[in-house]
DNA sequence: AACCTACGCAACCGCAATCTA
DNA sequence: CTAGATTGCGGTTGCGTAGGT
């Protein structure tokens, strides 16, 4: 990677490269709540600090942003990554928006330590069947705890509406995006999701059964995961 | 106990997009 | 408008470690 510099050393530009030292992240930290992120290319200037802007980005982004979600992916994170990842592909950013304090190497990492070796078609149904076996489940503890089960279609009648919210105001952003976006909102309802409302939990088919798995954040609509600009 | 292998993670690189003078 | 600088993204690599033999 470093070819002979190897880690923790100088470049010919001499910018320190290699694990960072508590040191260099407490510099960082500090540059940040100062100035806020961004301006990557002047920390070094400011601080002191031998990195280079895409260093410092990256140490940031990935480690030191207080909004960081530390510990393991759970299997509600895990579905929605392999349905975001059938979906767009490696749009690792993409994803990873859809995922609070979930960064895209994270994400990264984790696709490829985990499904990489199966085929596509493959995990795709897998996490199909995943994703319905869970419905289910849930289903059955709902008709187990009725007011819980008010609640849940109080918060999916919610979600719709911030749904339609969030449709609008993307129409009126970007026609081709939201093209896009119905495309793959009649994917899900149609062929592509045979059982999605099968049981009619929800009604409309829509993604917002998809945002209600458990301890998944709210967010402000699937419609905005969607949404997530592409390059 | 020593060695091997696979996994998880952090960090780097190259390239493309975006910004700015 | 354009060229250089900066930022962001995806792919890749290397290290540390846990688990298996």
């Amino acid at each position: 990677m470093d070819g002979q510099l190897g880690w923790g050393t100088l470049d010919n530009d001499e910018w320190r490269k290699g694990p960072w030292t508590a040191q260099e992240d407490k510099l960082l930290t500090e540059h940040v709540s100062l100035h806020g992120d961004g301006k990557w290319n002047s920390v070094s200037k400011l601080t002191g600090l031998r990195r280079n802007g895409k260093s410092c980005r990256l140490r940031w982004v990935n480690y030191l942003r207080p909004d960081l979600k530390r510990g393991n992916i759970t299997p509600q994170e895990e579905i929605i990554i392999q349905e975001l990842h059938a979906l767009w592909g490696n749009r690792w950013s993409n994803i990873a928006r859809s995922l609070p304090g979930r960064t895209d190497n994270e994400i990264k990492n984790y696709w490829r330590t985990h499904f990489k070796k199966s085929k596509p078609s493959k995990k795709v149904e897998k996490a199909r069947a995943r994703f319905l076996i869970r419905q289910r489940q849930e289903k059955q503890g709902q008709e187990e705890q009725q007011h819980l089960h008010q609640g849940a279609q109080q918060q999916q009648a919610d979600m719709r509406a911030a749904m339609k919210r969030a449709e609008e105001a993307a129409l009126a952003e970007d026609m081709e995006e939201m093209t896009y976006v119905y495309s793959v909102s009649c994917m899900l309802q149609g062929g592509g999701f045979s059982g999605y409302s099968s049981d009619g939990s929800t009604g409309d088919g829509s993604w917002g059964s998809l945002w209600n798995l458990g301890d998944v954040p709210d967010r402000p609509s699937a419609v905005t995961a969607l949404h997530g600009e592409r390059r």
